[in-house]
DNA sequence: CCAAAAGTACACAGATCTGTATACTAATAA
DNA sequence: TTATTAGTATACAGATCTGTGTACTTTTGG
């Protein structure tokens, strides 16, 4: 019923799935049964309705990681206080190896918007900043010197596994990656 | 004077500084000065034209890293054994902080093109297996039991300081990429 | 019930994009 | 020299894309 949200999900899953610049607005249209006029009083340019799709992938892949990781921490760790980034790594596999999965979003966008002026870039870059924050609280059971430096690196960890998933068809990368996040934070806590 | 490398630089360019579908056939013939014509007796399609300006690129970058390692090596290291692998990611920290870093065009082109079936796709995979290689030689000095594994977190170390520099504006991250390689050799050393 | 808000259908402007057709010109090689 | 190859200029077909204009219909709140 609320066209606005039908929209933007519609506009999100295509975007999502086969790139930005390569869907048309009549695709969106059509898939989601609302009329091109409604569309434009809703958003004034096709950006708009892209920034609107980026921020609702934004809250969802965030909901995703508050409840994923809860759940896995409490299934394959027993809630040990410490585990809560090797789960961390293990959302990130289930997501990866996952039928819906077709790389992060928003590397996808900013790989077609590739200017930092571009808003649609800065979204992007604002995404990432929420999940090092993300990843930073997992990092306080470890008590560690600086724990922002290295929630970056698990964070680097995560977006190559993604990155290599995606690109390289490795689908055990998310595995390697919470392998060597293991071995480094191994380092960090002596 | 050679047409087709004309063309294929210039797209190679253009598609990298500003997205493969956001480049139109007419900017590449504007600015390589090359007639629409000519273009299509050399290629069938843009498609042709896309692969070619990939698999230039492919050779470009690999030559690159094998220029930069060694020079790097020989500079910081003074060329022992073992450093191979620091100076490869110092090379991959030069060309991130360098003004033509735009992210990896594997990666922004898997993200435009993310059928696995499509041969763009395809070129982008095989580019990437490339560098696994590369790196895999690079950890001969440290006789480890899984080079390949091994090779493969230097990768997914990689990926996610390009993504990272280009998408978050981290542009440290290859440094951090590289500290964190540097802790788990230590660790695979033992 | 009725007026305002929200939505639909559809045509169309104007730009842009890929690819082709045609007729002419420059270079090259036997 | 002359035939062939390669390239140019340019118009254009046909598709597609974003965005607007207009007239009609549905929904909804007071």
């Amino acid at each position: 019923m609320d066209k606005r949200e039908q929209l933007v999900s519609v506009a999100q899953q295509l975007f999502y799935k086969q790139g930005i610049t390569a869907t048309g607005i009549d695709k969106i249209l059509a898939q989601s049964g609302v009329s091109k006029r409604t569309l434009y009083n809703h958003f004034k340019s096709k950006d708009e309705l892209i920034v609107a799709a980026l921020q609702r992938r934004d809250k969802e892949f965030m909901t995703m990681l508050k409840t994923a990781v809860p759940r896995l921490l409490k299934q394959k760790y027993d809630g040990a206080t410490h585990a809560g980034l090797w789960a961390y790594f293990d959302a990130i596999d289930e997501w990866i190896n996952s039928d819906k999965f077709c790389g992060c979003m928003f590397i996808n966008a900013s790989a077609e918007f590739p200017r930092k002026s571009d808003p649609i870039h800065a979204i992007c870059a604002s995404h990432k900043m929420l999940v090092i924050q993300f990843i930073e609280q997992l990092l306080v059971p470890f008590q560690l010197a600086d724990s922002h430096k290295v929630a970056v690196q698990m964070a680097i960890l995560t977006d190559g596994a993604i990155v290599n998933a995606h690109t390289a068809n490795q689908m055990d990368a998310a595995k390697l990656a919470k392998m060597s996040a293991q071995q480094l934070l191994h380092i960090y806590q002596q």
